[in-house]
DNA sequence: GGTGTCACTGACGTCAGTGTCAGTACGCGA
DNA sequence: TCGCGTACTGACACTGACGTCAGTGACACC
C-alpha cells in the first residue's frame, strides 16, 4: 500500500510511470497494470486520475507539445533583432535541447505513436498539421524575402521536418552523438547547402 | 465457405487482406479476425498460412523491402556509366515511383510499424540498419571524391534517410503532389542546395 | 473516541481476441 | 461408388487486459 500523496504528486507518478511503460513495452503492449506497478499503486488508482490509457497517453504528449511550443519562436525581422539565421539556429538548438532533456517522449511522439490506434493517432496529426502550417508559412516569407530558395514548398517542410524528426530520434537513441552543437550545426548546414558539392564535378 | 484456391493464391489474399485491415485499423488494432473476414475465409485458415499477425505482417515488409532493393542500386563510377548524380537521381526516382504504386505499405512500414511491439521493431530496425549502412557508405565515397560536403555523415544519414520517409509518407497521404517528377526533382534540389540561399543576405 | 472524508486498494466479472482441432466439403483416382 | 487426401470451417476453451466498486486505513475536526 502506497503513501498517501497530493493528487498533483501522485498524478505526476502516473505520467512518469505510464511514459516508462511505454518506452519499454510499446504504446500498445505496455497496459495498466505495467503503469501500476512502475508507479507503486494499485490498479483503481490509475482510475481515479485517468479515464484510461489512451488519456494518459495523450497528458504525455500534450505535456511534451507545450514544452516544444515554448521552444519554437516565430521568426522576426526588424533593425534591433539577430539576423534570421541565428534565429532560426536558436530554434533549431533549443528543439535540440529538448529532445535530448526528453528521450523517451521523443521516443514516443516522434516514432512511436503512429498507428498505434486511429484516436492517438489524431492527435499526432493535429499537432504535425500545425507545424507544419507553421514552417510552411516561414518558408513562404522567406520565399518572399528572396531567403529561402524557390522550390514546391509542401515537399520542403516534409523533407526538413522529416528530417528533424529522425535527426532526433536518433540522437535519443544514441545512434549519433548526442552533442546539441554538433547536431545544431549538422542541421544548419543541410539547410544551407544540402548535401552535394558542385554539380559540374560529376560525370 | 470459400472456394478452393491453391496455395499461393489464398497466401496473396491472406496477404492483401492483411494490407488492408492494418492499414485501415491500424497495425495493433486490426485483428485476426478483420483478415479472415477481408479475405472471405474462416478463422482457422489463416494459421494454415500464418502462424500469427506478427508473421503475416513480417511477411508484407519482406515483400515491400525486396522490392525496395530492386529499385536501389548501388552508384558506379566509370566512362561509360551515367553520371552519379544521374544514378542518385534514377535510384530516387524508382523509389519515389515504388511508393506511389504501393500506398498502404509505405504508410505501415514508414510511419505507422515502429513501437507496436518489441517483435515487430526488430525487423524494422534491421533494415533501417541496412540503409543507413548503405547511405552511410555512399555518403562516406563521395566525400573522399568531394562530390559530398564535408560533415558528420550518421546526422547527414538520419536527416536524409529522415526527409526521404516523411516526403514519401506525406505524398500517399495526399499532402504533396503524387508527381514523382515533381518529388524527385525537390528531393534532389534539397540534396544539391539545402534551402537557404545565400547567408549574406542575411541580417 | 466518534465521525466524516478522502485517497487508495485489489478481487471480481466481463469481454475481446487468440489459437486449436474435430469435423465437413470437395475433387480425384481406383 | 468408394475411399483418400487436402483445403477449409467455425465452435470452443483459454488468456489476459479492462474497468469497477465495496471495502480499508489514515487523517482532521469536533
Amino acid at each position: 500500500m502506497s503513501q498517501r500523496k497530493t493528487k498533483a504528486e501522485r498524478r505526476r507518478e502516473l505520467l512518469m510511470a505510464a511514459r516508462d511503460a511505454f518506452v519499454e513495452k510499446g504504446l500498445s503492449a505496455a497496459t495498466v497494470d505495467d503503469i501500476v506497478a512502475g508507479a507503486g499503486v494499485a490498479r483503481g488508482t490509475f482510475y481515479l486520475y485517468f479515464s484510461d490509457k489512451r488519456a494518459v497517453f495523450e497528458a504525455l504528449v500534450d505535456e511534451f507539445l507545450a514544452a516544444l511550443g515554448v521552444r519554437v519562436r516565430s521568426i522576426v525581422l526588424g533593425p534591433d533583432e539577430p539576423p534570421p539565421r541565428a534565429q532560426l539556429r536558436d530554434n533549431v538548438r533549443r528543439v535540440v535541447e529538448l529532445a535530448l532533456e526528453e528521450p523517451g517522449i521523443v521516443k514516443l511522439a516522434l516514432a512511436d505513436a503512429t498507428g498505434v490506434d486511429p484516436d492517438l493517432d489524431d492527435k499526432l496529426h493535429a499537432f504535425y498539421e500545425g507545424l507544419r502550417s507553421l514552417i510552411d508559412e516561414s518558408l513562404e516569407v522567406g520565399q518572399q524575402l528572396k531567403m529561402v530558395r524557390p522550390g514546391d514548398r509542401r515537399v520542403m517542410v516534409a523533407i526538413g521536418l522529416g528530417g528533424l524528426k529522425e535527426v532526433l530520434v536518433d540522437a535519443v537513441r544514441g545512434h549519433i552523438e548526442a552533442d546539441p552543437d554538433v547536431i545544431t550545426d549538422e542541421i544548419m548546414a543541410f539547410l544551407a547547402g544540402g548535401l552535394l558539392v558542385d554539380e559540374r564535378l560529376d560525370g
